[in-house]
DNA sequence: TGAAATGTTGGGGCG
DNA sequence: ACGCCCCAACATTTC
């Protein structure tokens, strides 16, 4: 008797743990796990709709995916077959070649991919394969939450409370397999395959030394989520509440770019936390896992409202006339605004793949209120610089940051990066890590420059427009320029 | 998961 | 002792 032969495709769930398309493959027999870089999107995405836009990776993405790959294959003892093109064609042609006779993934939740997949599901039942898909990366799926009315979610905090916490606890994570078994001569099964590639091959690090730096920052791979959240568990998750906001204590969790690409689930985050700290002891728990909640609801929003990545949620913004500013978005790139926090944020994000989030809310209203330049802008640096580059919290948050968004923050929540840098890194300690022509300057000036008199800026060795540059705006007159514009779409 | 303007209160200095 | 002013500290309102 011969045992069944599954293909496990793995997407954004690169792990073994908690994994339960991989645990069901497992279950039925010997498996052949692949993962398929989609180009497929690319081609066609001159004729897509808004909603069904699929996106090339970002620079950062794409690193962060070949080490991530690298380490899933390794636990998989070197088995992990890797492709690149169309997975609907791929995946047929393997379950040809092979003689698989199921094909199991986890589900993905991005517009585009959703109707790729049931085209993928369709196709294979009517052939006689069976088709199984799970849910391994969200603690509550989009469409189980609903309104009494049957209409979605606008506000987050129904959404979690009676939508989401109140109905149903979250799956608890499964243990990974006994054993896998492979499926017997898998070379034999891809030799014919000309999209099947080595890891090298998918040509997925950046040709220049740019992202060097990140591997000092980051870990990618099951290994490196779990080392993460056992550092966040043992040093910030206790007082996660309040040191979050001080982007030189870096007590946040780390975990988005391991969440993006499922190195670790939801789940496992949220019960390892939970069982830590049994019934929420003290209010930082909560703080954090309704933080897991905001990845849930920007996942909800874009499934619910597939156009968001796109188009303004509220489209009373799409009459607004944002300015368009090639050297003022190019400063704050590259963190040249002359403001001290903002070139702050932009350079370790450019630096190290990642941004703190105090730090991203500010430059993010920056960019948005004090430049008026579109949030759209902001959201494809972001998405290529990052390497937690997730579809959905991308463009959630820069539509909240925008004021566009659901239950964003309103137009007239300007953020003053002066006073946030004030409030949230008092000595500086983050400005002069990122800002190091500024280190020398007291605290006092660290956060306003153009104010030191010119004794203590020559002393320490800052020449605004010269070592530093002057702001690029006025911090007073572009708030009310905003508010001005704002204000006037209003009527 | 703001900021700034405006309003209110209460303590202390002072004539 | 009292009224007056100043101002910090806090609260409320408005954008």
């Amino acid at each position: 008797m011969t045992v069944p032969v599954s293909i496990m495709w793995f997407r954004q769930d690169l792990r073994v743990k908690d994994n339960p398309a991989l645990n069901a493959a497992c279950d039925k027999g010997k498996i052949i796990p692949v993962y398929i870089l989609d180009e497929a999107g690319n081609a066609k995405s001159e004729d897509s709709t808004e909603a069904s836009e699929v996106r090339e990776l970002g620079e950062a993405s794409q690193w962060w995916l070949h080490h991530s790959l690298t380490s899933l294959n390794k636990r998989l003892n070197d088995h992990l077959l890797v492709f690149s093109g169309d997975p609907k064609q791929i995946l047929a042609e393997l379950v040809e070649k092979s003689g698989a006779t199921a094909v199991y993934w986890n589900r993905c939740y991005e517009p585009s991919v959703i109707d790729r997949d049931k085209e993928i599901k369709k196709t294979f039942i009517d052939d006689g394969i069976e088709a199984h898909s799970s849910n391994g990366s969200l603690l509550w799926e989009p469409m189980a939450v609903k309104k009494k009315d049957g209409t979605p979610y606008r506000v987050f905090t129904p959404y979690y409370r009676k939508g989401c916490l109140n109905v149903t606890p979250p799956r608890y994570p499964q243990a990974p397999p006994a054993r896998i078994t492979y499926a017997d001569e898998l070379d034999a099964v891809v030799s014919g395959i000309a999209q099947h590639k080595t890891i090298e091959e998918l040509n997925l690090l950046p040709a220049l030394d740019w992202a060097d730096g990140f591997s000092e920052h980051w870990t990618p791979g099951e290994e490196g989520a779990a080392d993460k959240l056992q550092d966040f568990i043992e040093h910030s998750a206790r007082k996660y509440k309040d040191a979050r906001d001080i982007p030189s204590m870096n007590a946040t969790s780390h975990l988005s770019p391991h969440l993006h690409l499922g190195e670790v689930s939801p789940n496992q985050v949220w019960y390892a936390i939970k069982n830590k700290f049994e019934s929420s002891e003290d209010k930082s728990i909560d703080t954090y896992l309704s933080e897991l909640g905001w990845r849930e609801f920007s996942y909800y929003l874009l499934f619910h409202f597939p156009t968001i990545p796109k188009k303004n949620f509220n489209d009373k913004f799409d009459k607004f006339n944002w300015r368009t500013d090639a050297k003022a978005l190019k400063a704050w790139q590259t963190g040249q605004t002359g403001i001290p926090i903002v070139d702050a944020g932009m350079r370790e994000l450019w630096q190290t793949g990642y941004m703190h989030n105090r730090v991203r809310m500010i430059v993010g209203s920056f960019l948005v209120k004090n430049l008026l330049i579109s949030w759209q802008e902001g959201e494809r640096w972001f998405w290529d610089c990052l390497v937690d580059a997730d579809l959905a919290s991308n463009t959630a948050s820069w539509q909240w940051v925008a004021g566009t968004g659901a239950d964003a923050a309103p137009y007239f929540r300007i953020f003053n990066p002066l006073l946030q840098g004030e409030k949230f890194d008092k000595q500086g300690k983050y400005v002069r890590k990122y800002c190091p022509e500024l280190a020398d300057l007291p605290d006092k000036y660290i956060h306003k420059p153009w104010d030191a008199p010119s004794v203590i800026a020559k002393d320490s060795g800052v020449e605004l427009g010269k070592t530093y540059p002057k702001p690029i705006v006025d911090l007073k007159a572009s708030r009310q320029r905003a508010l001005d514009a704002f204000q006037a779409l209003k009527e």
